[in-house]
DNA sequence: AGATTCGCCTGAGAGC
DNA sequence: TGCTCTCAGGCGAATC
């Protein structure tokens, strides 16, 4: 499932190889989506110019030189991949575009949770991207920012940090391991955590996403290629799917939790 | 407003 | 081998 740093790996992935590049053809096969696919997105993008790629939260975005953005969304099984311009297509892949450079970028989901979306030129936000909290590595999240954020409410804190509203990037993956690296239990009531508390789990945020981003995420989403096989983050989960393993500190059996219709997973003795 | 639930999908894996 | 069943889960929308 792509979590932010497997979107960090696609766009790092991708960039080289789209960017500067004008679209020659663009082949819509499937528009059903989590929203169908526009149906002016052809038009809209065939002969335009790739001129940046960059990610807000889970979303891919494509700057056009017609000030269009191209938003993609990888939802739970998208792939967006780099192939030869001759590489058949297959089941479930929704979206070609064929650059310049004989470059084929492809989308592949299957479960079709993911979403292909325009970003109007001379529109400041895009409704889907202005509510969103603060990218992890920015400076304004930090422990003071979740601490205040957080007062009042009884929710689940696992659930407050997954909330895109809140900060993005935190999905169920990494917000069990975060909880874990910062010692806080996950269905602890978010307006119980103190403020030392949330300045642990602010770093441990930022750490475990970097580090997995280093890994180039924990399912490697293979952008230059056929096969997919898990990332080297994988190796370093310390909680998440770990049920009844002995916790790597304490030995402790690993229990697993639902909160809000999620697994979560925990350590006993190392969260309090 | 915050919390909770629902629904969208198909592939993987388990069980028989 | 092949079928059926369960689970996974991002995230917007609807509901409480």
């Amino acid at each position: 499932m792509p979590e932010l740093p497997e979107v960090e790996t696609v766009c790092r992935g991708i960039e080289p190889h789209v960017s500067a590049q004008r679209i020659a053809k663009v082949t819509v096969r499937d528009r059903r989506m989590r929203w169908p696919i526009p149906a002016d997105l052809e038009q809209r993008l065939t002969g335009r110019r790739i001129e940046q790629v960059s990610r807000r939260a889970k979303y891919i975005v494509l700057l056009l030189d017609s000030g269009d953005r191209l938003l993609i969304h990888l939802g739970m099984s998208g792939r967006l991949r780099v192939l030869a311009p001759d590489v058949a297509a297959i089941r479930h892949d929704h979206l070609d575009m064929l650059l310049a450079n004989d470059v084929l970028l492809r989308l592949n989901d299957p479960r079709r949770f993911g979403a292909v979306l325009l970003w109007d030129a001379g529109d400041d936000d895009h409704e889907l991207l202005a509510h969103l909290g603060p990218e992890p590595f920015d400076p304004a999240f930090n422990g003071d920012y979740l601490f205040n954020r957080s007062r009042g409410r009884r929710g689940a804190v696992k659930n407050f940090v997954m909330d895109g509203q809140v900060v993005v990037g935190a999905g169920n993956i990494y917000a069990s391991e975060a909880l874990f690296r910062a010692g806080i239990r996950p269905g602890r009531a978010a307006g119980r955590v103190s403020r030392a508390e949330y300045a642990q789990l602010a770093r441990h945020i930022r750490e475990v996403l970097e580090a997995a981003i280093r890994q180039g995420g924990t399912t490697l989403r293979d952008f230059v290629g056929a096969s997919g096989h898990a990332g080297y983050f994988q190796q370093d989960l310390s909680v998440y799917g770990r049920t009844l393993q002995p916790c790597r500190t304490c030995a402790s059996p690993i229990k697993r939790l639902v909160i809000g219709q999620r697994s979560s997973f925990y350590c006993p003795t190392c969260q309090r």
